[in-house]
RNA sequence: CGAGGUGUAGCGCAGCUGGCUAGCGCGCCUGCUUUGGGAGCAGGAUGCCGGAGGUUCAAAUCCUCUCACCUCGACCA
């Protein structure tokens, strides 16, 4: 009653207005907060944490695979934008410039980099000269600045954090082949540490990313059915290389240019974090990433024994996971509503009568059933439950991933499925561009992708009817 | 950038047909009692009423301008 009344006046419920629940979520569970400059979003602890344990993981599987990390400067001179035609095209519009440099006006003004590939390129062209020393696989960790008309936290912000891989191969299959390993990195990521499934694809023309030969996304689809684009890798050929001059004496001592990709993923992944696998209690959270992975709350704090034993709990399951005691003197009730709020994956009570039993209740945020754990071997049934919350998290990610993916054969079915299930559509597609802007035109969905895994579902174009070969996954996307 | 909306205590809001000392809930601070699903009692602190002009004896309240934020479109990771 009095708790259930509370809890819905703290998040608004998804189902009624999921816009809100997803504000309500980011600022109640301390992840942001809004700044002085519009669009720009304080990252606070809670979320900042989220973010340093993506960056430690899939850190680490970009060093595994060979990449260096680098920190290129975040101003771009003007004529080192407009050096790629349409790199330039695309970007221009939502660049910030810097025009003075304390009173004086610069002779040429900067942009703050919106992405990173003209200072890589520049860069490159430098320190690239024989086929010894490539490829060259660097990445870097930093923020970048786009003055987008409108900003939602996570989603789409003026400034966000990411990261860009940025890579010079000898030729063109090899550079190729990096763009697929990276963007199944980030699938694997998305499995295995955010437990969300995606749709690995490749862009249309009109999608994909300016000045690049072809861009590839891993596409997740978040709890309202909307599509999220949650990293891309994009092939540039030989295209930004011939631009900025970027060649290479071969093997065969032949002057080559080097064939080029990018790569990223940025804080968007916590907004699909919070958007896959939240409920109307707030955040769930994955456990590999997740800042407090095991949350201990004393209940009865002040009886004997109670605060030692649970100290003692807390020290030992800190050696292995990132623990939480909260020694506060809240009420329990109170504690155990705010780390569901946080998506706190496992919450562990320790009062007298656990004492007496050598034992501890454990809740499971994602289904929160309740189950009595030995102390002996705690740490062995902590792991295990933090696998299977993992495991389930990822399960029924997938199954609402591929109970919400429909086929549409005809126009009027298109429409129909569009209007009235929310959710991803295949449909064939004549490669027009005219029909992918009719199709965005008339039912505001837009092509997500086109999936490597798929099998035709007709051979005429969903919208104009002429033959067709390609299936596209259609959506509407954040 | 188009269309709507909102700015009053840390948060959520009331007050707004001008009127006297600006209020409520939550939160916050202190103390005591409590502790297995958002505790109780007692005491306490907190406001340039978004900003700037105007009208008036008198402005949170009326007028003008401005700024910020939110939602929905168009644009994008």
């Amino acid at each position: 009653m009095a708790k259930q009344d509370k809890l819905v006046e703290a998040i608004t419920a998804m189902d009624q207005d999921f816009a809100q629940w997803y504000t309500d979520v980011v600022l109640k569970a301390e992840l942001i907060d809004y700044s002085a400059v519009k669009g720009c979003m304080i990252l606070r602890p809670y979320g900042y944490a989220i973010w340093e344990n993506i960056m430690q993981n899939l850190d680490r599987m970009f060093k595994k695979t060979g990449h260096e990390n680098v920190a290129m400067p975040m101003f771009i001179p003007e004529s080192l934008l407009q050096k790629e035609k349409d790199h330039v095209e695309g970007f221009a519009p939502e660049v910030a410039w810097v025009t003075h440099g304390g009173n004086d006006k610069l002779t040429e003004k900067l942009c703050i980099r919106p992405t990173s590939e003209t200072l890589f390129c520049d860069h490159y062209a430098n320190i690239i000269q024989s086929w010894r020393d490539l490829p060259k696989l660097y990445n870097q960790w930093v923020s970048v600045v786009r003055w987008e008309k409108t900003t939602r936290p996570f989603l789409r912000t003026t400034e966000f954090y990411w990261q860009e891989g940025h890579t010079a191969h000898a030729t063109a299959a090899e550079a190729q082949e990096e763009t697929l390993r990276m963007l199944e990195t980030y699938a694997t990521f998305y499995r295995d540490y955010l437990a969300i499934p995606v749709v690995r694809g490749q862009k249309t023309d009109k999608e994909k990313f300016a000045g690049a030969v072809s861009t590839y996304t891993v596409e997740a689809m978040m709890h309202d059915g909307k599509a999220l684009q949650s990293a891309t890798s994009h092939y540039f050929g030989d295209g930004f290389a011939k631009a900025f001059g970027i060649q290479f004496t071969d093997k065969n001592n032949t002057l080559s240019y080097v064939h080029q990709t990018s790569w990223g993923l940025s804080t968007r992944s916590i907004g699909a974090i919070i958007m896959v696998h939240g409920d109307d209690n707030g955040l769930v959270l994955p456990p590999r990433i997740a800042p407090i992975q095991v949350v201990l709350v004393p209940i009865a704090a002040h009886k004997p024994g109670v605060l030692e034993k649970v100290r003692a709990v807390a020290d030992d399951l800190g050696e292995l996971f990132r623990v939480k005691l909260d020694e506060s003197d809240k009420m329990p009730g109170w504690k155990f509503a705010e780390y569901e709020m946080k998506g706190v994956p496992l919450r562990l009570e320790i009062g007298p009568r656990d004492l007496e039993n050598n034992q501890c209740v454990a809740v499971r945020r994602d289904s929160g059933e309740k189950v009595t754990l030995s102390l002996d071997n705690l740490a062995t049934e902590v792991k295990r439950l933090l696998d299977e919350i993992h495991t389930g998290l990822y399960k029924k990610a997938e199954d609402s991933l591929n109970s919400r993916i429909y086929d549409a054969k005809d126009w009027a079915t298109f429409t129909d499925l569009i209007a009235n299930k929310p959710g991803f559509i295949r449909a064939m597609w004549c490669g027009d561009l005219a029909c992918e802007l009719k199709i965005k035109e008339e039912t505001t969905a837009t092509s997500r992708c086109m999936p490597f895994e798929h099998t035709a579902n007709g051979d005429t174009c969903v919208c104009c009817g002429k033959p067709a070969d390609k299936l596209v996954m259609w959506g509407k996307a954040y």
